[in-house]
DNA sequence: GCAATAGTGTCTATTAGACAATATGGG
DNA sequence: CCCATATTGTCTAATAGACACTATTGC
């Protein structure tokens, strides 16, 4: 086949990150969609396009996006699976990786859209939207290895503030998994984990015996831990 | 950002599949090396340009690249990781996705070299080389995906020929695994197993007791699972 | 004391690991 | 019979699920 370089759209694919952001508002499992302004206009995951002048990574193309529309710097990127085709986007062939990121629910108003692009977080189970390009298949694809990664028992420290009680922990993935889960099981289960550690002295307080606070152990860096 | 056409191979990253191909070769497992003619010269997991005038996908560019080493179609191709950026590959910008893939082991000697190419089957926690790019990483996450796959119990059969005893599926997760399992244990694991089917009045014969054989049930595609 | 939530204990069913016992063919 | 491997059984320790109990605060 011969290659000329007016046909470099489509033999150069577009290489996009996009994004699975997940947070917890109020007790409550959300993902951020945001509604685009150019074409396809719809709603869609965050992600945008690789720019090989400014990134070092793939993974550095989805810390930018998500840096762009969140303003925070976030932990916890993972890589969950990568999209490709001649007509998943409509400007041409494309590459997609998708990447699942967490907020901590405390960071949760941090969030604002820019100007030209609305925001919602919304149920990622029910969004009430139809997303453009397959990022509902994406979306699902998160989800479901989000709820893979939350038996770690590690996982879930991405979505809580600094310090936490053992009941929020286990609302946390409750709220992931939407089961409830055994109070007595659930300690037991997490009492040798290497990455809770108890805040001494430090309680949470309110109308009912005080909560012992706890925080992510040293050695917990927020990174995926194979 | 001014961008020009001749700054197209700086801005349009090279996009790659990359397989991690293991096999049982007599007991133990091995991956596919293959003698790079090419610079950068070495060895290297068999890998290959996406060719988006062919490709519907790049799971379809692993798929022909794996064909044209092994000319065999291959079952259960899976996603392990992406890796990019502009140093690995010394051509320039490069997005690599890599592939898992399972050759069953009485297909092993349909694998051959081209003229142009070496290929070697090796230990793949030992294979004796120093690979190419970053493949050296990339073979050990393979490693580490398929390990965790055989829990599943269904992973394996991909491995095996269509035919096989529980015996052959306990010392191929072994070989996997590198470590013996309890022959009462396994069996009790895989009883429930909606992926094996006895093959009624076919047994494996020998100087002993005839071992009962089994296959793949219906419904079991040879795609992953999850 | 009472309400409310934190934190622990207990019983039982299920499962995993180790090992033993039995079964069935070929010679 | 004997050998070799298939297949099943058994005992025990560890684990998971359900539920009950105790503990400690604010009011």
């Amino acid at each position: 086949l011969q290659r000329t370089k007016q046909q470099s759209k489509w033999l150069f694919p577009l290489v996009i990150a996009d994004v699975a952001l997940f947070t917890l508002d109020r007790g409550s499992l959300k993902t951020l969609l945001i509604q685009r302004t150019n074409a396809p206009t719809g709603w869609a995951l965050p992600g945008g396009l690789l720019d090989p002048s400014i990134d070092r990574s793939l993974d550095d193309t989805a810390t930018r996006v998500l840096a762009s529309k969140t303003h925070i710097n976030l932990f916890h990127l993972e890589q969950v699976i990568v999209r490709s085709g001649p007509k998943r986007d409509p400007r041409g062939w494309s590459i997609s990786v998708l990447y699942l990121a967490l907020l901590p629910s405390d960071k949760l108003h941090a969030v604002v859209g820019n100007k030209t692009e609305a925001i919602a977080w919304c149920d990622p189970e029910h969004t009430g939207h139809r997303l453009v390009f397959d990022h509902d298949l994406m979306l699902k694809e998160a989800l479901r290895v989000l709820r893979n990664r939350v038996t770690d028992g590690a996982l879930p420290l991405h979505l809580l503030p600094l310090r936490f009680t053992l009941t929020e922990l286990q609302h946390t993935c409750e709220a992931i998994l939407k089961v409830k889960l055994d109070k007595s099981a659930f300690r037991r289960q997490i009492r040798n984990s290497p990455w809770l550690s108890k805040v001494p002295g430090a309680y949470l307080r309110g109308a009912q015996r005080p909560a012992q606070l706890y925080r992510a152990a040293n050695g917990f860096n927020f990174k995926v831990s194979y």
